[in-house]
DNA sequence: ATGACTCCCAGTGGGAGA
């Protein structure tokens, strides 16, 4: 069973590439961010076209969020329950019995801005529910686009980057905190290339020059880490015209009954 | 290097992203 995350960054405007991408990379489900669509322009009939099952949960402009499964998700929860939001960035179901909870966290724009305040509270309550779904759903994957930065080795330039956003203390903190509810950053449980980044800036040759951050994840958790036989990074839509900034990152688990 | 690019809604520019 594979499933992946990708920040499309206008779903309008990479639909070829999604649909291209799926072809080649058939997973069983992935999580969408930055859809900018609202709900009755979702492309439902595309996707549907291409083999998968659509959940989404969108706004104008802003945001956006999907969920597609070939089979299906059962259970499907938009944003946080309990946690009043004006901004659509959470998408959750069941899929061949995994639970699969997809993120778009909020950027945070920069350390001590409202924004940034926002993203505190958020990952706050984003933790609270997550440790309940867990405790509902050992087979759990949480994944999307985190906006941060976990270590100094997920930034190409650590020093220039120091305490600024997506590499605060206590954005890290959140992101241990998630971790500590009893899931494994996926990425990080096999050897890996350095400088494997999932985002890379539009400006200055920053992908040519390999200058990115490690900012999408896939947290597993424990009834699931021993199942996890990869995780990826495909540089490969990065390189298309028009990319998005960022590139899928795609987790395979050993799923006897899927 | 106070920038750079891309998207969006707007409306002949500006905010946001990361």
């Amino acid at each position: 069973m594979q499933i992946a995350t990708w920040n499309v960054n206008s779903l309008s405007v990479r639909l070829p590439q999604l649909l291209d991408w799926l072809a080649a990379n058939p997973v069983d489900a992935i999580v969408l961010q930055e859809t900018k669509l609202t709900d009755d322009k979702f492309p439902v009939a595309d996707i549907e076209a291409a083999g998968y099952q659509a959940q989404w949960f969108g706004q104008k402009t802003y945001n956006g969020v999907a969920l597609l499964s070939r089979t299906g998700a059962a259970d499907p929860v938009r944003n946080i329950p309990g946690f009043a939001d004006e901004q659509a960035r959470v998408i959750a179901g069941t899929v061949q019995g995994v639970r699969v909870i997809g993120g778009y966290f909020p950027n945070g724009q920069a350390p001590g801005s409202d924004k940034f305040a926002y993203k505190m509270g958020w990952l706050d309550a984003l933790r609270a529910w997550v440790s309940q779904e867990l405790a509902a759903h050992p087979k759990l994957v949480l994944l999307g686009d985190f906006n941060i930065a976990p270590e100094d080795r997920d930034v190409y330039d650590p020093v220039a980057w120091a305490g600024q956003i997506h590499c605060t203390d206590e954005e890290r903190a959140h992101f241990r905190a998630l971790v500590g509810l009893g899931l494994h950053d996926a990425f990080r449980l096999f050897e890996q290339p350095a400088k494997s980044w999932s985002w890379w800036d539009y400006r200055n040759l920053a992908f040519r020059k390999n200058q990115g951050l490690r900012i999408d994840h896939v947290l597993v958790s424990e009834a699931l880490r021993e199942r996890v036989s990869a995780c990826t990074i495909d540089k490969t839509p990065r390189r298309n015209e028009r990319p998005s900034d960022h590139a899928p990152v795609v987790v395979t688990l050993a799923m006897p009954h899927a």
